[in-house]
RNA sequence: GCGCCGCUAGCUCAACUGGUUAGAGCAAGUGACUCUUAAUCACUAGGUUCGGGGUUCGAGUCCCCGGCGGCGUACCA
């Protein structure tokens, strides 16, 4: 891309009145700045190059092996050993060890690096020049024959090589590497080139995702995509972006959940289905939330809240055995162990048992304000006694729960998505696995009582209306699936970043999302403004 | 949102309580070098100290405004 000569002249005369945004002038003054620094470096290498006819941007190379297949067949060569095995491999230059008539260099792959050896003696004088003339970064196809040092180091005995594509600029630091967190989100592509860390997570990302997939392809789950754009607000509680559709004149809003399209795939008669998803939630951005971020939810017809307990722990076992082959991993400084089974308790019991009080959601109001007073909780007059019991698990207990603990049955008055629990009308049928004080998964038996459900959306319509920007739409579609009878149902919704995070022991969440959502770069072009969206800020 | 911390060469970092011309390593350029491993050695070049204003004889350093980031805190996964 000719990231020059795009970005500054298109937007003219916006944002004079703002004062930060940078001035076209000074936009095209960087772009300069760039052009000429780097055209005393390389880009005078490329003239050269192509002037000698060589294309520094070919379009392909065979390769016959990796550095990883190499390392895993010869890695027991004695030192000082020649075999006449002929290889022909590719990757990125990382290091130069130039020492006149012989040259060190190590190539870097996906599988990791392996050493090349260039010698004038082998490739003559010209093609020893033109090697060491290469720089760090630049992509070279190889071909030559196996060998090791005399201290014993797999090489790469260069016979040829082509030069695959011209760095232009200089990689960072070989030894610190990056480190500035800014940089290493905004260009990833370089934080990947250059930390081993950031390749380790985002092979653990890959290969968990593709685990939790297959794990339950074989339970008999059908993967489905539901719409990410979608008129009404259901789900979750949470912040919708908006965005126009301008052909069907409507907003339409950025799903905040996969919830409500998965249930109808059960009522249409699915069965079993999941989808892994991108959802969106227009809310506050720190360690442990990223505005976008990757959903599992998974529907089991004729399940209840029990199955999604033992699934959710098949998920977690399966997805842990490859990365933590003990099933323990440290994270925030103390050891966890994944291994199932998962302690099962209820919210009122847990209460009971750390904090020394009986509240519940059947207890008269008055008396669960004095136990909230009683422990220093804030609370507001129009919560019944179940968001009262609710508050005091969220405040004074989650966040003490370390190794991974289904928390059952929570208060009808906080799930509007959730069965009534059989035995008792004022809980429902619900779990939260929390893990080192978070929630990492959240389940129901789902509610399929159509007019039950009405109420409840209606009863959220009605926040809404009084400002609750958080609280859902009346989807009264989803009240005519169930009209047509969705069978008794188990539901569970897991956070696959947050998983990754506990996997890979990251505390940020910014770690294990390759791209990350970031304030946009002043002079990369695209959106840089605010442009109040068809219906403002809701 | 709010609070605290940070931003110095392409990268990683120095620069005392405000005091000459802002230093070093790596990367880059030139040269030497046939077994290196962050190769080594010599020389060269490289800076709007995030931006703007202020205080001062003098500001990378102090003050104010703004930008970007990190962490903490409140709510959501």
């Amino acid at each position: 891309m000719d990231d020059a000569s795009d970005a500054p002249a298109t937007d003219g005369g916006a944002g004079a009145a703002g004062g930060s945004e940078p001035t076209p002038e000074e936009e095209a003054a960087a772009a300069e700045d760039f052009i000429a620094e780097q055209r005393h470096l390389r880009l005078g290498k490329l003239d050269a190059m192509r002037a000698a006819g060589v294309d520094p941007y070919p379009v392909r190379f065979e390769r016959t092996t990796t550095a990883g297949a190499i390392q895993a067949a010869h890695g027991d060569l004695q030192p000082g050993t020649e075999i006449d095995e002929k290889v022909s491999i590719a990757g990125r230059l990382m290091l130069m060890r130039r020492q006149g008539k012989l040259s060190f260099a190590t190539l870097v792959d996906r599988d990791g690096p392996i050493q090349l050896f260039v010698s004038t003696a082998v490739i003559g004088e010209v093609a020893h020049h033109d090697f060491d003339d290469l720089d760090r970064g630049d992509w070279i196809g190889v071909e030559g024959t196996i060998m090791t040092t005399r201290r014993g180091e797999l090489s790469v005995k260069v016979a040829g090589f082509t030069l695959l594509s011209k760095t232009i600029r200089p990689l960072p630091e070989k030894w610190h590497g990056l480190t500035d967190t800014d940089t290493r989100y905004r260009q990833r592509y370089v934080d990947l080139v250059m930390n081993e860390n950031a390749r380790r997570i985002a092979r653990i990302r890959i290969q968990t995702i593709s685990r939790v997939r297959h794990y339950l392809e074989g339970q008999g789950f059908s993967e489905v995509e539901g719409p990410v754009l979608q008129s009404t607000q259901g789900g979750a509680t949470a912040r919708p972006f908006v965005t126009h559709h301008n052909a069907l004149g409507n907003d339409l809003y950025l799903r905040i959940a996969l919830e409500l399209h998965l249930k109808r795939l059960i009522v249409g008669g699915l069965d079993r289905v999941f989808e892994i998803g991108r959802v969106f939630r227009n809310e506050g951005v720190d360690t442990t939330h990223n505005p976008e971020f990757t959903m599992l939810e998974v529907y089991q017809a004729f399940g209840d809240y029990n199955d999604m307990m033992d699934l959710t722990e098949g998920i977690i076992a399966d997805a842990a055995r490859d990365v933590l082959p003990d099933m323990k991993v440290t994270y925030g400084g103390v050891e966890l162990n994944l291994a199932p089974p998962y302690r099962r308790a209820t919210m009122v019991a847990l209460i009971e048992e750390e904090l020394g009080v009986d509240i519940n959601p059947a207890m008269p109001v008055e008396a669960a304000r004095k136990v909230l007073d009683g422990l220093g909780v804030a609370y507001r007059a129009d919560w019944g006694s179940g968001r009262l019991t609710n508050a005091v698990y969220d405040e004074l207990l989650q966040h003490k729960i370390v190794q991974p603990t289904f928390v059952l049955d929570h208060p009808r008055e906080v799930s509007p998505l959730a069965r009534p629990h059989r035995d008792d009308p004022t809980l429902t049928e619900r779990f939260e696995l929390v893990i080192s004080g978070h929630e990492l998964a959240n389940a129901y038996s789902e509610l399929n009582d159509p007019v039950d459900q009405l109420q409840r959306f209606e009863d959220e319509a009605a926040a809404k209306a009084h400002g609750d920007a958080e609280a859902g739409d009346v989807d009264l579609d989803y009240v005519r699936a169930l009209e047509y009878g969705m069978p008794p149902t188990g539901g569970m919704g897991m956070g696959m970043d947050r998983l990754v995070m506990l996997l890979t022991g990251t505390p940020s969440i910014r770690e294990v999302i390759l791209f990350p959502t970031l304030r946009p770069e002043p002079g990369m072009g695209g959106l840089t403004e605010s442009t109040p969206g068809p219906r403002g800020d809701l």
